[in-house]
DNA sequence: AAGTAAGGTATACAAACGTATACCTTGAAA
DNA sequence: TTTCAAGGTATACGTTTGTATACCTTACTT
């Protein structure tokens, strides 16, 4: 029997307790955080950012006594990591989700890893209609989390630095999960995992970048997807031609031609 | 004689103005103006944003009357804006005379217009060498001028709407004069202007972004140098090949791969 | 020489702020 | 059943803030 082992024991302990809370809300959070959290949530979203905050404005919109503020983090800057942590569980996961979910409706069932030396070009344009749907699905996403996505791009270079800190890893994180799906999903052809892994941090900045501006800008999300799309088809053209893989897909380039002449001769359209 | 002229008095009066105030100075802003924009981005450099700033605060830095802001500003936001001008003046045409520089320094003449069908590979590789040398000279552009990088990125999304409209509007210009330099300077094959346009902004984006890292983290700035070149080279060839001009460089190609090759299997070096 | 606009100062005050101290309620552990 | 920690409240105080009013100086304009 090892449950007289004093590391063990405490391990259940916290687990029962992890548990019991977990039943009672289906959330860690306590009501009070909870509440101080959607206050901080709400009120940043249109105009104002973290550190713009008083913890009495947050308690009055939360319904709390200023005091309580203390309860439950030290100061706004925990308040932050705690709402970063929350809105790392809002995305990270779903958006993973969401790349397997348009990798399988595209490609009936994923893409194999030997499908990029028969049919390299097939191959690659599968991919990138996986790339399409993730891309619109990922917007329409950013869109309804608008407040998480606006708090955490306005956070990435904001007055905090740990805030910073923080954001920069889940960045990271994202673009880890990213460079992992490619590879899983084989939506490119082997390319070193460093590479990759660059790639999709680029792609992922970019992404967010420019889901602010969808949010900010609804009449011109059709644009702004169009964007997101060509600018990942170049990125990966670009990494497959250096690696070697552009000779190979001839035929399936000049059907991204064709599919972007129009577009790449209209005006700018100066509105706003 | 047209001296009678009523418009034509009053701009000629405007004129003597802005010429007297010029040359008192140098510059066109009062002294007060001056204490104040400087006072601010002291203050908003490290841990701070504009709207964080009281103005109590701002005119104790400027060693001026707390009073006396509104001589010069209506609300922060004024304030703000008038930062926005000296940054855009800051920065604009400076980054405009280093891609001249770097182009004229590594091309001897400029690249002419015929080079690319004469021999495209060549003018490539010039091309990438040119890129190469403005990111160098970005970053230290961008180290020199850290509080003005840092305060525009902070608030490009920050929480401001007038301060994010007008930096949409300045990263617009910078793009525009990007797509037109990289035309005039024939760093890449005859392409449609819109898509110039469309990749400039891209590349702005991401060198804006990155300056960030490259400024807070000073121990990985040789990294981050080489993200943005292969950033920049992967766009390029992304962009080239998508209009065809991809089987006519074949060799280049290969001397990018090579040049790569060792960086691109280094394991990540996770620190800090 | 007088007038005027721009820039700077001094004083004042209500409002909002962060935070300290002390007390109350409640649910679970002992 | 008592104990106790967690979460919430009430009151209070010194600071800082934005801004109003009024006055002063300087440099041009006329």
């Amino acid at each position: 029997m090892l449950t007289n082992h004093p590391t063990l024991l405490a391990f259940l302990q916290i687990s029962k307790k992890v548990a019991t809370m977990d039943l009672s809300k289906k959330q860690i959070l306590s009501k009070g955080k909870r509440l101080l959290i959607n206050a901080a949530l709400k009120l940043t979203a249109d105009t104002r950012n973290l550190n713009g905050l008083s913890l009495r404005e947050l308690a009055r919109e939360a319904g709390l006594n200023p005091n309580t503020f203390y309860r439950h983090f030290k100061n706004i800057d925990e308040l932050g990591l705690a709402i970063l942590a929350e809105i790392a569980g809002r995305i990270r996961q779903p958006l993973r989700d969401l790349r397997r979910q348009a990798a399988e409706s595209i490609t009936g069932k994923l893409l194999n890893d030997t499908d990029w030396e028969r049919d390299p070009e097939l191959s690659f344009r599968k991919s990138m209609e996986v790339t399409k749907a993730t891309v619109g699905l990922f917007f329409d996403y950013a869109a309804d989390n608008a407040d998480a996505i606006i708090l955490g791009v306005r956070e990435q270079h904001g007055a905090s630095p740990i805030l910073r800190k923080t954001i920069r890893e889940m960045m990271q994180g994202f673009a880890n999960d990213m460079a992992e799906d490619i590879q899983q999903l084989n939506l490119l052809p082997p390319i070193p995992n460093r590479v990759l892994q660059e790639v999709s941090e680029s792609i992922s900045r970019e992404m967010f970048q420019l889901s602010m501006d969808y949010i900010e800008r609804p009449n011109q999300r059709q644009d702004i997807i169009r964007k997101a799309e060509k600018f990942i088809t170049t990125v990966m053209i670009g990494t497959t031609t250096l690696h070697g893989y552009g000779p190979l897909m001839g035929q399936a380039l000049q059907a991204f031609q064709q599919e972007w002449a129009s577009t790449d001769q209209e005006p700018e359209l100066s509105s706003l």
